[in-house]
DNA sequence: AAGCTATTTAAGCATTTGCTTAAGTGATTA
DNA sequence: TAATCACTTAAGCAAATGCTTAAATAGCTT
């Protein structure tokens, strides 16, 4: 048997909250690593833009964004390729050009944190 | 005049749409740093979990958290240092107990983020 | 096929993150 | 006032992140 390290021991330590607690944690796990994992992914600031970005002009190309982010096209793609592999962008191809589009799943994230984009004044 | 090496040259390349794109960014530069900075620190599962518990249970202390999440005090404690910096959770002493509790703020986005937090069967 | 454009991939590197253990601070209790 | 509890801070370290440059891939044009 091992010995918790962590255990409080506080008089007034509760201990059913605890446990519901410990509950709802294992009840949240599964949302709560797929959330923390695409938050992480928005947590940054040149993707969060590309969020809003895609979001407005429905769909741009890699190169369209390394202009507009001011960014060497490596760069822009590595950030693409991770918010692919969350599935938060799609792809469609054209001729030479690949054009990256939000999926439902980004759009209904985005739309969930556009009260906290504010547009300033210019 | 230094050249910009990230220039897209396709021919179908939208100068109007670049430009527009450009200054939408200008206008949400301050609001996006705030916004990504808050959700780099939603972006990690123990924090996501502490907005979760501190959203139900009100407050909680540095200790009940790591008795919950598994952890040692001081990595909960580092955590809670983080989201104080960001003006998520403040604190509330009594006796030698610290309470940690969500600020408006913390509380507006994790009220966003609910319909992403789904309670799996247990 | 050769050359160009758009993009991706790889390798390298500096910075950041998140834990650990150990030491420090402040309030409470004996 | 000495010990204890709750917590924070510091130092160290492994892993992850995000850029850079250079090389590779795929489609288009000639």
């Amino acid at each position: 048997m091992k010995k918790n390290n962590n255990a409080c021991i506080r008089i007034d330590r509760d201990a059913k909250q605890i446990s519901r607690c410990k509950l709802k944690m294992e009840e949240v796990s599964t949302s709560v690593s797929d959330l923390s994992r695409t938050l992480s992914l928005a947590g940054n600031q040149v993707r969060m833009k590309m969020f809003i970005l895609l979001q407005e002009e429905d769909r741009l190309c890699v190169c369209d964004l390394g202009e507009i982010l001011e960014m060497k096209v490596p760069a822009i793609s590595q950030h693409l390729r991770k918010m692919k592999d969350a599935d938060l962008v799609q792809t469609q191809r054209e001729g030479s050009t690949i054009y990256y589009y939000l999926t439902d799943k980004a759009k209904s994230l985005v739309q969930a944190l556009f009260p906290f984009i504010l547009v300033e004044a210019v």
